[in-house]
DNA sequence: ATCCCGAGGG
DNA sequence: CCCTCTGGAT
């Protein structure tokens, strides 16, 4: 495309580590205590804030504590412990069939294995990334609408970059014990710092200075 | 490309 | 009112 120069390796790399000076000890903000919940609360988060997820998880999990309760559950049932977050339908289908999966195929264990997990009813590259970072400590960069905006914004990928474009382009300039705690300062700065209804629409009035 | 989809913020 | 939120399936 014209008009949609890439900044340099060298230039990307500064802006991710002056991102990753703002939050340095970032961390998930989503609430799990097991495998089979992380799986869970991230596969409901997709177009929806954490802050809702964490609203109706509590309850969610006190009545439903593995893959072989949740696979038993209604999905009337499971619908009415998740209205309240948006695509809730299509979720609770998916949450059920997930723990089905979970319970029958893999004796309740979530494999730690990104292919197996993206043939799971609602998974998909960007929650089976968090999966395997989160919970199995994989090295591993999901992308999601802030690391996709962000992205973008700085010119470290085109315009008009698939998320797996920008997974890709992210991995090969950043060491891989880099690759988490990157990808949760790019979270952070894209949902506290540079929102997506930022009016400046200069990135780098965002950024701390380089030191 | 389109659909799903409630809550919160501006 | 409009836009956005750690997307994925069809």
């Amino acid at each position: 495309m014209v008009n949609d120069e890439l900044i340099s390796d060298e230039q990307a790399r500064d802006v991710l580590k002056r991102i990753l000076s703002l939050y340095p000890d970032a961390k998930g903000e989503l609430h799990w205590d097991t495998k089979f919940h992380l799986l869970c609360a991230v596969l409901m988060s997709a177009q929806t804030t954490d802050k809702m997820v964490n609203s109706v998880t509590p309850k969610l999990f006190a009545d439903y504590p593995d893959s072989f309760a949740l696979a038993q559950a209604k999905i009337n049932e499971i619908e009415e412990h998740i209205k309240t977050i948006g695509l809730f339908r299509s979720k609770a289908k998916h949450l059920k069939e997930t723990a089905t999966i979970i319970s029958e195929k893999y004796d309740g264990q979530i494999p730690k294995d990104k292919k197996l997990l993206m043939q799971l009813p609602g998974v998909g590259e960007k929650t089976a990334n968090v999966v395997l970072a989160e919970g199995f400590k994989v090295p591993a960069i999901a992308v999601d609408t802030h690391v996709s905006r962000i992205s973008k914004a700085f010119k470290i990928v085109s315009q008009n970059a698939k998320p797996h474009d920008v997974e890709v382009r992210l991995e090969e300039l950043l060491p891989k014990d880099e690759w988490i705690k990157t990808h949760h300062a790019m979270i952070l700065f894209g949902r506290y710092t540079m929102p997506a209804r930022s009016k400046d629409k200069n990135p780098y009035h965002f950024l701390p200075e380089n030191k």
